[in-house]
DNA sequence: TTTCATACTATAGTTTATGATAGCACTATA
DNA sequence: TATAGTGCTATCATAAACTATAGTATGAAA
């Protein structure tokens, strides 16, 4: 016996575990800011606290671990002296341009669109 | 005097803010499944309750007021008895379309990343 | 009169995310 | 010997997000 309603409820269950499948590597407050900042070129850790505003060490070491996981961010430690250590964005990283730029636009849109609203 | 690295740090932030400003009204556990839930066909409170798996009623309600408040979502009621209450996306929330679609896509690619990677 | 369905809201508590502050190990330079 | 720069980590405190449980109001039906 089929039965629309179950259905939907599947197809829309499928959907739902994606998109938060990859809120899930995307969310909290530092990681996008901080894969933004590297799609300027690497950079070390103490270049990044001092270019994404009101950072933490805490945070910006505790998330860069975070993506290094999730295969995001490389890590390479230079043994000159002192100890250099170089972050970059992955070849895989560079999958979520796609979603960087929609989320971008959307935010640029929403913001006028407020903007807007408040001037009427 | 230009300075290269305070005009990269100005471009920087201006590509993380409007992603932070998306990212605001997107964020948390529940409002892009209370969105694409709603991408099927408008709901009653107890059927969005029901079909998004261990949502609390007091969830549902407080992001359904704030996604009201964004305009995304919108808030019909039936003076039916017992009362009906009708929720439905609006005509806005479909330039999210796009930025659901490119999440989701990410999202499926990077569990069959891991998914594949485990096999090996 | 009790129960049920509608759509919530109130209160309290737990868990997770983030912040503030300090300190470590290394070595060069003053 | 003291200080400074490198890249962190540890501890504790606070804030934000979320959960659990119960209760409100309406009116119909049993």
């Amino acid at each position: 016996m089929k039965d629309i309603t179950h259905l939907e409820h599947g197809q829309c269950l499928g959907m739902i575990r994606p998109v938060t499948d990859a809120l899930d590597v995307l969310s909290g407050k530092w990681k996008l800011p901080i894969i933004i900042s590297l799609t300027f070129g690497s950079k070390r850790f103490s270049e990044m606290a001092r270019e994404i505003p009101k950072i933490t060490d805490r945070m910006l070491s505790k998330e860069l671990r975070d993506l290094e996981m999730n295969g995001l961010v490389q890590r390479v430690v230079h043994d000159s002296i002192p100890v250099v250590v170089e972050y970059s964005m992955t070849e895989y990283a560079h999958t979520l341009d796609n979603v960087i730029q929609t989320l971008r636009e959307w935010g640029i849109n929403h913001r006028k669109r407020y903007t807007e609203a408040d001037k009427v």
